[in-house]
DNA sequence: TTAAATTGCAACCAAATGGTTGCGCAAAAA
DNA sequence: TTTTTGCGCAACCATTTGGTTGCAATTTAA
């Protein structure tokens, strides 16, 4: 099975999580409850979590903690980065045209949103 | 079925085609050119990119020419963009600890590499 | 017109996915 | 000690996924 960060992102309830625990552990049991589903469902996701290395861990008693290790999302960053250069661009493309658009009404009937 | 773009980059095969037909349109037979993997087989992927509303397409003669609508991939930049807060805030953080080691070291050892 | 090329789609298949139930183990509470 | 709590894990199940083969439709070439 594959397990990338692309893998562990994909479904809504693991980006729900990884949102959760983002800023502060978490035990399975306190993560579950904030779902609809079982607390096993839960733990099948932190599984796979883990084993796309997104999660750090501490051993408390019996509870476990479990805690997003941000870092490893920089690997989605990076591989947008191409893109986000591409949509930058195409927007300052749509910036000039606004602005030779202003330029041709400059007399001043254009006065709504520039949204 | 789940049909968003987190679910459109999960897959390894579409991500490079994504990448492939980012900045300018591909046919079919084109793009599987490029795979191992046989035509049908990226011609589902297509099927999956444009139910993920990432395509644009036009049709000429009898071939058909695929290109990605770049835009459609800020939904990752954005649902990236807390996690983007904190890790930067956590490289600001080690930034002023190679520094504080810096000045602690100002009488002059250090010199080599600081990453 | 006939033949070849380009493509989409349906049917089928093995593997993966997301979920459930039930169990066992260790730590805390009774 | 016995019971309860928190957790991981294996077994099972329905659905989805990624792939294949085969076919029909349309456009171009012969």
């Amino acid at each position: 099975m594959r397990r990338d960060i692309f893998q562990a992102i994909a479904d809504p309830t693991r980006r729900a999580v990884i949102s959760l625990i983002m800023v502060q552990s978490m035990t399975p049991n306190a993560i579950a409850a904030q779902f609809q589903t079982s607390r096993q469902a839960i733990s099948k996701h932190i599984r796979v979590l883990n084993e796309c290395g997104l999660l750090t861990m501490k051993n408390v008693g019996r509870e476990r903690q479990y805690q997003i290790d941000v870092t490893k999302l920089r690997e989605v960053d990076e591989w947008l980065q191409p893109f986000r250069a591409l949509w930058e661009q195409r927007h300052a493309a749509l910036d000039q045209v606004l602005l030779a658009m202003q330029n041709d009404n400059s007399t001043g009937t254009v006065t709504g949103s520039k949204d």
